[in-house]
RNA sequence: GGCCUCAUGGCGGAAUUGGUAGACGCAAAGGACUUAAAAUCCUUUGGGAUUUAUUCCCGUCCCGGUUCGAGUCCGGGUGAGGCCA
């Protein structure tokens, strides 16, 4: 028996199999129940690593088994191919971007197809294929005349030295990646897309996407921001008395708390500010200060609240020549409401802190019903009765706020207003690698759209990436063209689409790959759609998500709201971090442990073992999934990242995981090895009454038949491989005697076989194949649990005494309280127990438990 | 700072959703086989006590509550993680 499993033979077998009979691919059966599994799909940087074995594993494991329950399962893949990193490995390697994406194209289509994935091939997509983008282009030209794009000023990361326009990952501590020089802020006219339109669209539908984590749909929700609010226009002054025509308009989520509002802030972006720092040098640098900083949610929440106090004063609108000081504050967004409130310090810890610091007048205006003092340190943000506020004086927080909006359109100086926090999505990127947007500026001023004979509007290949600057708009020729319909001349649009723009309909593009009419097929869309299960990382719970949900309901497809109906995220892959005496960092190939010390086996160096960490190239805590496939298998590589950890949280990659994977492979291999003559019969005789030993077992199996299905609905994957596990052991353990011995163990054995399928296909195809058969095992149906194996004639009901378990009776299902009672007398401890003691109640759950008080 | 999530043996984690806490795996220890090692197989493994038992006490981050009964529900704390273009 020193026969071993050679995965590397036996799963090149099986993967040629498979791909020759072409198991995978998939087409509309009518009537048969359709299942659409999507993975997020890879951007092509060169390898596969780890974190993609483990998402792809999980939507193997879900699209295997779902074909096993009888769905007509779709299970696509392809290439989010567009992006920075091939324009600048092509400077670096002197290729072209285009070479580079489908080189590593190529090699990972390699490398997933080692790793058995049941993937339909025939549905490969690369989103910088030209029939791709010339698709992407009319459903642009589509949202063009919606009126969902527009174009407007925003500003980008201007590296000056490099002469070009920065992603957010390129600005490294406010300096350029490449140049280290300061990167400025500078307008640039770019496109947009309306998002803002589908706001309140996208923040409805997540109450009822009860597929989807509740994390994600909090992320969302958060992200969209709806809020209620009041725009206030008070009157500026800068004496008593003496008003400008111009008005401020504040914004306010609490008009509740007007008669407590002591001061006014501003964006240091805030228009008015421009007009004050125009006549007022010193007030000028000290805003070009202010402007300079970061400003985001975060840091405005941590950083220290600081203001410059303006000549300007604003007249409150209730409260007779009262006059609120007006300055120009860090805390105050110019994107969201009007760039302007006013500060309210009892009922809002920021401006609490502002207060304090400026010496600014404090107005409580709502009564905690608590008995606690207010203390001037902490605002009081909580419910209670208005008080010091004339006509809204001892109204709860809503009814004021009902009240005091009333008041203020009735008086014309403001109104109600809902406000997202979401913005319109800027998609123009000043990139070559990406689609090339089909406008064109005709020397009149109009802009025209390229027309849709036209399309593509392809990209040039000869481009000189080592020229700073917009590639397109540096290529001699490109640009320049000429008006379709006039003649006369016209320039390009230079910028390309974001790549979110990209993967926000590739799962449309998936039911019909190869249309060439139109980005998809009606009648393919209708049968697929939606997304049934949809599985990626949590690092996309925002922006590829909901840019993929605005798309699906900006493109009105009927009857198709939403396009992933349930989803998972899955957690990430870690590993141990390992640094040499110099600090720096070594991979854990290079490491070997000595007794307890670890030492670096290319230099001999002892390193020193750190955090446990997601793995990146940066930490080299990194394990090469290649190196991993040819030393164990892809099935032990499959079978680790399923087993242990459950799915959603971060898995720990070790060598004894690994090796564990591998050893139970070999086990079940040889077991069945051993079996397989029982299997080979094949005789379809009806189970018989199993008793005793056999009935035991038999009952085992199918019990962790049962489990192993559930937990595999439940995206449990850790559960059914434990349960996996228990059938093994019960098969080792299991002794054959008798005929009904045989017939058990044999039912077993396809149980088995069948189950591991979704985790380990190789190993289970081999495995069939070994018991005689011939067909692949992808065709065979997932096995029944007999439902007369999971209950039991007799069950144990554990007896507790005041809540503590003291014994347990062996009895008759559905037997009584007081059949239970009757038979617990005969357990000694229990009966000392309840002796000299009176029974004051007892509670009986049937089956389960009864628990006496005494 | 705001919002959200989580906390169970030496470790990863189970626990039918309020009913036997620690399934299964890893690691460790002992044993069998072997000249030896690897591999494989068997046994033990939350802590403690003793009369070694169908025994008792403690035990799911801490404090309190609800309940016949809490890892699970509620309130308060502590700690860790995620998100905030």
């Amino acid at each position: 028996m020193s026969e071993k499993y050679n995965s590397k033979i036996i799963e090149k077998k099986w993967q040629s199999h498979w791909s020759d009979n072409q198991l995978f691919e998939s087409k509309i059966i009518e009537g048969k129940k359709k299942y659409y599994i999507l993975e997020m799909f890879p951007y092509p940087s060169g390898k596969i690593h780890m974190g993609h074995v483990r998402n792809y594993t999980l939507g193997d494991v879900i699209a295997r088994y779902k074909r096993a329950q009888g769905f007509n399962v779709m299970h696509p893949m392809g290439w989010d191919a567009f992006g920075l990193p091939a324009e600048n490995a092509a400077i670096e390697n002197k290729t072209s971007p285009k070479a580079w994406t489908y080189e590593n194209i190529e090699t990972m289509k390699k490398q997933l197809k080692q790793m058995g994935l049941s993937i339909d091939w025939s549905r490969e997509v690369a989103t910088c294929d030209k029939l791709y983008y010339q698709n992407q282009q009319k459903l642009f030209l589509k949202f063009y005349r919606k009126n969902l794009i527009y174009k407007k000023e925003s500003l980008v990361n201007w590296d000056p030295i490099e002469n070009t326009v920065l992603a957010n990952e390129q600005v490294i501590d406010g300096k350029g990646w490449r140049s280290g020089a300061e990167v400025e802020q500078k307008k640039l006219s770019q496109w947009f897309f309306k998002i803002t339109d589908y706001a309140d669209d996208l923040l409805k539908a997540l109450d009822k996407m009860s597929g989807w984590p509740e994390k994600v749909r909090t992320m969302q929700k958060n992200w969209i921001g709806k809020s209620f609010g009041c725009e206030i226009d008070f009157e500026i002054s800068t004496k008593l008395n003496e008003f400008n025509e111009e008005k401020l308009r504040i914004f306010t989520t609490r008009p509740d708390t007007i008669f407590g509002a002591t001061f006014c802030a501003l964006s240091p972006f805030h228009p008015l500010v421009d007009k004050l720092i125009k006549t007022n040098q010193s007030l000028n640098d000290q805003v070009n200060e202010l402007r300079s900083q970061k400003i985001s949610e975060e840091s405005i929440a941590r950083n220290e609240k600081v203001g410059i106090q303006t000549e300007l004063f604003i007249k409150h609108p209730f409260i007779e020549n009262k006059l609120l000081p007006v300055f120009i504050a860090n805390f105050i967004l110019m994107d969201y409401g009007s760039g302007a409130i006013y500060g309210c310090p009892a009922h809002d810890q920021r401006d609490l802190d502002f207060a304090n610091k400026y010496n600014l007048e404090v107005i409580q205006v709502i009564d905690s019903a608590e008995n606690s003092e207010f203390d001037f340190k902490n605002a009081y943000t909580g419910n209670g009765k208005l008080i010091n506020s004339q006509f809204l004086n001892d109204l709860s927080v809503e009814e004021a706020k009902e009240q005091i909006i009333k008041k203020i359109e009735k008086l014309n100086i403001g109104k109600k207003t809902t406000n997202y926090r979401l913005r319109d999505w800027g998609v123009s990127r000043q990139r070559y690698w990406g689609c090339p947007i089909p406008i064109m500026y005709r020397e009149d001023g109009e802009v025209i759209e390229v027309p849709e004979s036209e399309l593509p509007l392809k990209l040039p290949d000869d481009i000189d990436l080592s020229i700073p600057g917009n590639p397109l708009d540096n290529h001699p020729t490109w640009k320049h063209t000429k008006c379709p319909k006039t003649g006369m001349k016209a320039v390009r649009e230079t910028d390309t689409l974001d790549t979110f723009v990209d993967s926000a309909w590739y799962f449309l593009r998936f039911c019909s790959p190869l249309e060439t009419h139109e980005p998809y097929n009606i009648k393919e869309v209708n049968y697929w759609m939606p997304v049934d299960q949809y599985v990626g990382g949590v690092e996309h719970a925002i922006l590829h998500l909901l840019y993929s949900r605005f798309f699906t309901k900006a493109l009105n497809i009927q009857g198709i709201d939403e396009p992933f109906e349930s989803l998972f995220t899955q957690g990430m892959v870690c590993h141990n971090t390992f640094q040499n005496e110099s600090r720096a960092w070594v991979y854990p190939d290079d490491v070997e442990k000595k007794d307890s010390n670890y030492f670096q086996i290319s230099t001999g160096e002892k390193v020193t073992m750190g955090e446990i960490e997601s793995m990146s190239k940066s930490k080299k805590n990194v394990i090469d999934p290649e190196s991993i496939i040819d030393t164990y298998g892809a099935d032990s590589a499959r079978w680790f990242m399923l087993s242990d950890s459950p799915p959603e949280k971060d898995i720990n990659w070790t060598d004894s995981g690994i090796h564990g994977a591998w050893k139970i492979c070999q086990k079940i291999w040889t077991l069945v090895k051993k079996n397989q003559k029982f299997l080979e019969r094949n005789d379809e005789t009806a189970a018989p009454n199993y008793e005793g030993g056999n009935l035991i077992f038999i009952k085992t199996i199918h019990q962790n038949l049962h489990a192993i299905t559930q937990s595999i609905e439940k995206f449990q994957m850790n559960v059914s491989i434990a349960r996996v596990f228990e059938i093994v052991n019960a098969m080792s353990k299991f002794e054959i005697n008798d005929e009904k011995d045989k017939m058990a163990f044999t039912e077993a054995l396809y149980i088995l076989i069948r189950v591991i399928e979704p985790m380990v296909p190789h190993l289970a195809e081999e495995c069939w194949s070994l018991t005689g058969n011939t067909s692949s095992i992808t065709n065979e149906p997932w096995p029944k649990v007999n439902e007369k194996y999971l209950e039991n004639k007799e069950v144990t009901v554990v007896i507790q005494i005041n809540g503590k378990r003291r014994g347990e009776v062996v009895v008759l299902k559905d037997s009584s309280e007081n059949e239970v009672k009757k038979e617990m007398q005969n357990i000694k401890n229990i009966k000392d127990a309840l002796s000299e003691k009176t029974i004051i109640k007892s509670i009986y759950v049937p089956n389960k438990i009864l628990n006496i008080v005494v």
